[in-house]
DNA sequence: TTAATAGTGTCTGTGAGACAATATCAG
DNA sequence: CTGATATTGTCTCACAGACACTATTAA
């Protein structure tokens, strides 16, 4: 290992992962195990240590988190923000890239994993370390992006209706917005495309069923 | 030092800034001296390792860098993103956190300190590590966040024209835009406000003076 | 007075948003 | 048929953008 003059960091990833439940945007949280690790027994973000072995970069390791923990790759997963200094880990001076993850509503409703707990993103205990502001910056970076990307179609099934895309829409964003309009601009942003499907089984009109275009995130341009 | 049973990352900062010289958006390289650092005497955004014993945190490392090779401390210097991997520096796996800094216009003009240069942003050469990656995206996150910020104005002077901002605008964006339109815009989002003075010395009507509003950056909101 | 740039007023096209009207579904 | 919700069509208002016109300045 080739020294530095320096004392190192402590170099740790953290995942905010959100999904839907029961109609809300919703926060895991992980019971932390480890008892040579400080907050042993409380939830926090889920986390840990990067391991320069195995992780080929910082993305890898926040992937190893979510798949060790909840047992799947995560269908999206986006870096956040780097938290960093010297009191924000009673063990030493530390850094943290953190990530945001969404997954679709549902799949993680039958994992029955101990020690993890969603909470609703609007009503978030106090956790320890900074991981309040990480969830904080997550939510408010989920919020925005919403408004002018594909974003949300992540926290549904590979095939969703547009009223279903536009109650995670005032889900999120805690608007209510005219779901005629919000149809059409989403049809124009060239973002979803329909499957030629419908969901039958409502006493009311099948919605047209749509998928996501393209395999990312697609933003919009503004003007000026 | 409590230990950890992975070998710790290098953990470095990395800063691109950026000022406006001879009319164009240009970016900040720097010679690097030390001999016992990779690619030493090439060109490459001035960074280096985080200091734990006298940086609180990154961003205290980044304004550390900047003030140690340009003598000053960056008026606006905003975190970009996290760089990292295994191969991304030859000495070990490493994680540069990089930051982007504006510099007014004509600051660094007088700046004559050896082994610094300044290239236009759309001709950046090749640098080491990924560092034209790093340059590639603050130019697009800049670019971005130009339409819907009053992030501009900290390219120009405490107090300038509404055609000096369109000037950089364009610069900045690389498209050209309609002035009358560009004012009315920039006035009506109250980023700005007058000085109540005006710029004589032109052959010309006098165009009045501005300054930015709030200390911070400002950012405008999305509809749906 | 003239050349040159600054600033203002007017028109138009586009798109968000509200809302009415129509289309389907299950029972 | 009826009660629900989906989808489409129409109108309006705000605003970006184009452009013409007026205002100032120094020489």
């Amino acid at each position: 290992m080739i020294m530095n003059q320096y004392e190192d960091p402590l170099a740790l990833v953290d995942v905010a992962l959100f999904t839907i439940q029961e109609g809300r945007l919703s926060l895991l949280l992980a019971t932390r195990k480890n008892p040579d690790e400080p907050y042993c027994g409380a939830l926090a973000l889920p986390g840990g240590v990067i391991h320069t072995d195995e992780d080929e970069d910082a993305q890898a390791a926040a992937r190893r988190v979510v798949r060790t923990k909840l047992g799947f790759d995560p269908p999206y997963l986006e870096q956040l923000y780097t938290f960093s200094g010297r009191l924000r880990d009673p063990r030493r001076w530390s850094l943290s890239v953190a990530y945001y993850s969404l997954v679709p509503e549902g799949v993680l409703a039958e994992t029955r994993i101990a020690g993890l707990e969603f909470v609703a993103a609007d009503s978030i205990p106090q956790l320890p370390f900074d991981h309040n502001a990480i969830a904080d910056m997550a939510i408010r970076r989920l919020r925005n992006k919403s408004t002018y990307s594909s974003l949300l179609t992540f926290l549904l099934p590979p095939a969703f209706t547009i009223p279903e895309l536009h109650a995670v829409y005032e889900q999120v964003t805690g608007s209510a917005t005219n779901i005629a309009a919000f149809r059409k601009k989403v049809l124009d942003e060239d973002i979803i495309e329909p499957t030629g499907e419908r969901r039958t089984g409502g006493q009311h009109r099948a919605p047209d069923l749509y998928r996501r275009k393209g395999s990312g995130v697609q933003e919009l341009k503004r003007t000026i």
